[in-house]
DNA sequence: CTTGACCCTGTACCCGGGTACAGGGTTTAG
DNA sequence: CTAAACCCTGTACCCGGGTACAGGGTCAAG
């Protein structure tokens, strides 16, 4: 496959195959004698991945890693999964504050909405503070 | 207060400050004769707030949305509280991304880790496929 | 009344994650 | 054989969210 076609089937540019590559995301395709590069049909798949986990919350930097531990040692299963129960529990407690947020907005915003220029607002005095135990 | 408290107290930089005020996040405080900014205490608050909205996926321009609708008509709560939702229920479908994700990590991992050299690892391609109904 | 800690402005820089553009070579359908 | 469609490299630029630095003014304790 040329860079073309894998960048459709991913559903990503070329510009941004050739920046994983330059980052080491995507290892160097062999090329043609023009230059052309021909990528493995495997390749869409892995760039699906570095799209799914980047919505997920990794950066690139943790992808780049887990895809290393992928390919690496024997070790290398038993580290991706960590990394991946780690970001799973942050994400989690990313919720949680979210939610707590979200009762604070459902809680306040009917006191917020009628005394249409009451500046005592409570809106931003209730989510100001952390609740309880989120480490902020 | 002066921006140094302020600062410190919301565990921010001073810089930061400056840039939020820039951006339109806090309003251009009274300043003194001097030209040093005078804080009331609210703003701890406000600064407080900007950062926990942004821990749990708020941009600053949605951000800065909020504070001026909170701080605005009698329709400000309820397209506060809009916003707040739309974003929890983002957030919601991230999560359960993720943990589609953490499942296909445990299920694959052990197969992935014993063939310490077996190419054929099926983490990647478990994971480059969306997960049933997840738009990505 | 000095000295160190603080504040001011402006401009420039940093990182992450791309995206664009210039200037050229290749492939392939007609 | 030619023209459109594609690919190559390199460099530069974009946005978000800050952070740093230079060059100066101010405040307060001793």
């Amino acid at each position: 496959m040329k860079t073309g076609q894998v960048a459709a089937d991913a559903g990503v540019n070329v510009q941004t195959l050739r920046y994983y590559e330059r980052r080491g995301l995507l290892r160097e395709p062999p090329r043609r004698h023009s230059g052309y590069r021909t990528y493995s049909t495997e390749t869409v798949a892995v760039v699906r991945f570095i799209k799914r986990a980047q919505a997920v919350g990794f950066t690139l930097c943790e992808i780049e890693t887990m895809l290393h531990l992928a390919g690496g040692g024997p070790t290398g299963g038993q580290a991706v999964k960590k990394l991946a129960q780690e970001k799973l529990r942050d994400l989690e407690s990313r919720m949680e504050s979210l939610r707590a947020m979200d009762d604070s907005l459902l809680k306040l915003v009917d006191t917020c909405d009628r005394p249409a220029r009451d500046r005592d607002c409570p809106l931003i005095k209730g989510l100001s503070s952390a609740p309880n135990g989120t480490g902020i």
